[in-house]
DNA sequence: GTCTGTGAACTGGTTCACAGCA
DNA sequence: TGCTGTGAACCAGTTCACAGAC
């Protein structure tokens, strides 16, 4: 996980504050899926301890991120699992569907394209992007790949305020500083490069490399006992 | 993010413990990253500061975390690029190649297994596994798709220790399950499920469906103001 | 008895500020 | 003068432990 400076005033600078920690704010969605398991499974209630064993986070700490979200929980009964995931998705602002701009075409954008992870959560691919002229028409998971020129109209007509770059490293930067000229106030970034972006726009790194390399680490540290 | 326990005894407990916190084993990949950039612009030293603008880090944890490695700063000069790169990779155990065993030729794992960052960094996709009998024999990258039958002998022949699991959720966990039974010892898993595996064996979990909440988030705090 | 929410203690990680080497 | 490495101060986040609701 990279992540580079989160770029945004601190969390707490809100109305009424509800001072969800960034930390926090990284273990909702981790919540989130929990709960749509248990729910898929039946339960109707969940416990601190329930949540933690299914999360792997440690119940005072689950107790503890849920207790910023409003007095949800009944002591001696749990947590009501449809309300909590509400919560949650409000919080995170995926009370309605949130449109998605996905940038690149190629295998990668194609996995992300086809993913079903993300329209259950509230995220809609709303369109797919690509400069090469070779894979524009084509489909990829429920949409039509369109040329990169169409990149300011799309976001505009969308009105997107996320966007996934799924494009090769020399190509990231400029098509971060499009999409921001645009209005994309959020960036996944799956480009190994650090991006520079104004005020306001937040920036998440995925690079695969990286997380391969930290878990290397952990083999090479078993090795050396 | 996620990434359970990283199972094992504390970083300190090793032979003349270099004492790496996880956080700054995190950040190592990325000063590689950095690093190789630098090299590739022809440098031959870079100071704390200089590295700290590339990556978004802060150059007081730049030298915290680059002292951890050794002396290698000269105070007045600056680390040298190429020494520091040495040791990084010696550090995480990518001195020399690290097979790596990719499950699941799917899209994701398409996307994986062609690559070119990984090798670059001293990590090698060894072989490509899948359970669908149409994509076995397909190539992937420079790899053929192997059956998922194969799976232990491609562990122990290229005696693996690191394994990508790009693979449905529901078949996740058990083959994680053979991966760990056949020798491998960290695991990078794009199901958005949480894995059990036992002690001694690091899972680090990339849920690209997470990610974009946590960005969603940072969007609708915005809009709050 | 069970389980939440929270003050208080604690841990680890980051920044500050500066001593010392080039 | 420029820059590293590090003790000391600082801060965020986590765990502990328990008061109080059910």
């Amino acid at each position: 996980m990279t992540g580079g400076p989160p770029t945004g005033s601190g969390p707490e600078a809100r109305t009424a504050g509800p001072s969800l920690s960034r930390r926090t704010v990284g273990r909702l969605p981790v919540y989130l899926r929990a709960l749509a398991a248990l729910a898929a499974e039946g339960a109707t209630r969940v416990s601190s301890v329930v949540l933690a064993e299914r999360t792997g986070v440690g119940s005072p700490l689950v107790r503890r991120d849920l207790a910023g979200l409003g007095h949800l929980g009944r002591p001696g009964v749990g947590y009501p699992v449809g309300a909590l995931q509400r919560a949650i998705s409000q919080v995170l602002g995926l009370a309605e569907d949130q449109p998605v701009v996905l940038v690149g075409a190629g295998h990668l954008g194609s996995a992300l394209a086809g993913y079903d992870g993300f329209v259950e959560r509230g995220l809609r691919i709303c369109a797919v992007l690509d400069a090469d002229p070779r894979v524009i028409g084509q489909a990829r998971g429920p949409s039509v790949v369109r040329s990169m020129d169409d990149l300011e109209d799309v976001v505009s007509d969308a009105r997107a305020r996320l966007a996934i770059l799924a494009v090769p490293a020399d190509a990231a930067q400029s098509l971060a500083d499009r999409l921001v000229a645009a209005g994309i106030q959020g960036v996944l970034n799956f480009a190994p490069v650090e991006l520079t972006v104004p005020q306001g726009v937040s920036v998440r790194a995925v690079d695969l490399s990286t997380e391969l390399q930290i878990l290397a680490f952990h083999q090479a540290a078993l090795d050396e006992e």
